[in-house]
DNA sequence: GTCGTTTTTAAACGCAGTTTAAAACAAAAA
DNA sequence: TTTTTGTTTTAAACTGCGTTTAAAAACGAC
């Protein structure tokens, strides 16, 4: 018998393992309490709200994937590399923890207004230091100039998408999940490959 | 069997205007039976649920936009143009109508299993003839072999994610919904240009 | 042991979507 | 016209949700 842990962590835990299982929405207060085997109230208590339950286990969720994402785009790589890691660390990422994706779904759907309130999302942003890379480089010449945030947010979207639509691929070319796997294995190459031609000189 | 098709419509009517105008979980049953100026009850009596109801509207919503979508794809033109116009009028149809992208994004995170269910978001994606046209293409040496899933996935994400996180977009930027307007506006060009320059044989 | 604070509890609150059973209604049958 | 039949509408209640309350229990410092 494990030393119990506090309260606030035995709610943290058992609302992280049913939020990630079965969503946020069909997660129920008195499920996790159940669960925890803590009393209802508990959970208003330590948090004030699901809502705010929900913001503190993304936020860890987000913090524990994001570093290695900002460091690469903080890091002294060349633009190429630093794109063709991003992605491959990104995908990585997203594909062991595909629900990180439904919560970031449920984050955008939930409150697009009140984005910014989520300090956590902004961690899964490109950072300054990409921003003057892309003008300098463009501006020395050696890549076309481009806007850095369509080229972010290029890089995002070819990323992120096709996790959001992920039943959509599979039930349209009858994929099994190792198909879809296989599928997003290849846009591991595929992007970086796009976006580098598209910034690449042509003479 | 003939039912009273005017309070049916009152509900659908009244119910499309307010989860577009504050979104399918702030709206309630009672606000739109006060809107529709009916009974409570009558909203399960005509839609079962109003999940289902929400699924009425997503469908003839999508319908609607869709079939434009569709017959660019199924027509005669080429890829290059093809994509082309397929870019500019699925930007034209999401920038229009920014609320279509709430309810794709309600559907992708509330019923990520069921989503087949969801007939009506299947005319969102790519239709036979576009397949055939890119492998033939490609076999004819015409452009660079592609898996066309890719290439579709590809086109997809570059159109409708930034959409998704334009909250997101607006405060890393600092825009103001115009400059967010002319930012999308940009990506008319930006994506079919990137999209056909990955295409473009390299001698 | 007492006092003040923190933690836990049972119960209830208000609101959501939904169901029920009776009433109102319209049209066809007598 | 009156009765019957089936549809539409209604008020009320049901269940389950997130949350609040106020009192009880547990705890820590003195």
């Amino acid at each position: 018998m494990t030393r119990s842990r506090n309260t606030e962590q035995k709610i943290f835990d058992a609302a992280t393992e049913l939020f990630l299982e079965k969503g946020v929405d069909r997660t129920s207060v008195r499920e996790i309490a159940t669960k925890a085997g803590i009393n209802l109230a508990l959970m208003n208590y330590y948090f004030r709200s699901k809502e705010n339950l929900f913001n503190a286990i993304f936020s860890s969720l987000v913090k524990k994937n994001s570093e290695e994402l900002i460091r690469i785009l903080d890091s002294d790589l060349s633009l190429e590399e630093k794109i063709r890691q991003y992605v491959e660390v990104y995908i990585d990422m997203l594909s062991e923890n595909p629900l990180l994706v439904s919560f970031v779904m449920a984050i955008l759907h939930r409150s697009r207004e009140r984005i910014t309130e989520m300090k956590a999302i902004s961690n899964l942003y490109a950072t300054e230091k990409f921003t003057q890379q892309v003008l300098e480089e463009g501006k020395k010449g050696n890549i076309n100039r481009t806007d850095p945030s369509q080229l972010f947010v290029d890089m995002l979207s070819l990323i992120a998408f096709p996790f959001a639509i992920k039943m959509l691929v599979i039930d349209k070319n009858n994929f099994s999940n190792k198909d879809f796997a296989d599928f997003i294995l290849e846009r591991k190459k595929r992007i970086p490959d796009m976006l580098i031609e598209m910034l690449r000189k042509k003479s």
